[in-house]
DNA sequence: ATAATTGGTTCATGGATCAGACCATAGACC
DNA sequence: GGTCTATGGTCTGATCCATGAACCAATTAT
């Protein structure tokens, strides 16, 4: 079976089948566990992890797996740990990759990566908006719109990426399609795990704001079409802050 | 952590972050593999397999985890092995849930697994066809080309359904981004682990015949509308064939 | 007949994972 | 201040998974 067609497996290959299979450890499916759940805005810098036996009770695997992606995620900075009574494990609130240097590496690494997630991104979330604006319910605007708010009253940086991450699930949700969730907290995971924190300044916080509030109006009266070209222009914006910061830490080509 | 807010998990819930771990066994991805190969026509009905030993070389995993994948496989009537010096592992001409009764209990059972994958590929198999037809080169067009000749001169229903699955594959890949060719690969494979086959009649192969010719002229023309549109009522024929094929066998509520 | 090619079987080894026990720390609580 | 308790830190033995290698069995090319 060496004799693939050249035609079939081309340039932005699709993993051909025969390439190596990696074991995966149940520790690294632990540590995406976490990693999704920090990008989801599921625990917010300063908060404390569930003890590590009750983790290990949750996820059902044993405390030494938990053990082993908690070390993980704490060399690479995202996790504090304290001891004694009320110690515990605690997430960090400058988690991701923390020095100039490392970000550079980082996107040096993964580079193309980068450009297909963000590509994806823009070209699928449009669409997401658009399918939402088509079919929510009278039931999908309450979590939308409580995450809108949130997102208006966040007081800080992190608060502003959890309410930010919890609009678009809201949205993606009211597609009433798993997979179409499931893509877009993966596309959004990724982004995560490669970078850790999108740039933020007041201006792009007074745009996102106005993008989100046009979006949530959008979705709720139907306008499909205004709504996937809000969120074009959305991602668009978010991908090009992320292409300035990574040229501007050396990491562009 | 288990305040998780109400608002937050919703009935398509994206498999909230706390659910059980499941270690995947070297075995089960061997077997995902194959069956992807299957789905994606790399390997037709009566063709040989490689050796073993060769699988286990070019997957990097034993021997043994090579034939207890087979072993899955063989259980669920998709091989047939022959032993000897001609010998070997053959895809066999029947595979999938072969008696009505099969189809139906998979499609009951997965109903839901079901509706969710054919409508998210409607959605997105358009907007694959559309960016394909607004970034295609030249190269690419050739194996679009090559795929589509094979598909009207495919003599049965498994070069044909061969043929089908390199067509859009190909399509995918003009894309040049491959989260979209994974999504696109995965949406399909996804379909073919449900059912095995999609309903076959020459009718449908006419109608089948002139959209594929318009997509492929629509992609290559650069005519981006027109290659969604196209796709959307492809997609749209292909998910109503199954839902006749499941409501005929019974399984839909 | 013999050699070659393939699947079928067995075994020893190392690693991953688990369950459980126990230790160490530091703050709560009296 | 002393004790209790909730947490992380460490160790051990058992079990299961995956590997690599050797060898057996069947079948056919030569």
């Amino acid at each position: 079976m060496s004799g693939k067609s050249a035609a079939l497996v081309r340039s932005p290959d699709a993993s051909p089948w025969e390439a190596p299979i990696v074991s995966r450890r149940v520790a690294d499916d632990v540590v995406d566990r976490l990693v999704t759940a920090f990008a989801l805005g599921l625990y917010v810098p300063g908060q404390q992890l569930p003890p590590e036996r009750e983790l290990a009770g949750m996820l059902g695997v044993s405390r030494t797996s938990i053990r082993e992606a908690l070390r993980q995620l704490g060399e690479d900075g995202y996790l504090e740990v304290r001891r004694g009574r009320t110690g515990g494990t605690f997430v960090r609130s400058d988690w991701g990759p923390r020095s100039a240097e490392h970000v550079r590496r980082q996107l040096v690494a993964r580079w193309d990566e980068f450009e297909a997630i963000f590509d994806a991104r823009t070209l699928i979330e449009p669409l997401i908006a658009r399918t939402a604006a088509e079919r929510r319910t009278e039931e999908d605007l309450g979590p939308i719109r409580a995450a809108l708010q949130d997102y208006l009253d966040a007081p800080d940086h992190d608060a502003s990426r959890r309410a930010d991450a919890r609009l678009h699930l809201a949205i993606a949700q009211a597609t009433h399609n798993r997979i179409l969730v499931e893509t877009s907290v993966d596309l959004r995971t990724r982004i995560g795990l490669n970078l850790g924190a999108e740039p933020y300044t007041d201006e792009v916080r007074r745009m996102a704001i106005r993008q989100h509030q046009d979006l949530v109006a959008a979705v709720a009266e139907g306008r499909a079409e205004d709504a996937s070209r809000i969120a074009a222009v959305h991602f668009t914006l978010s991908e090009t802050l992320m292409r300035g910061l990574a040229e501007r830490a050396g990491g562009a080509p």
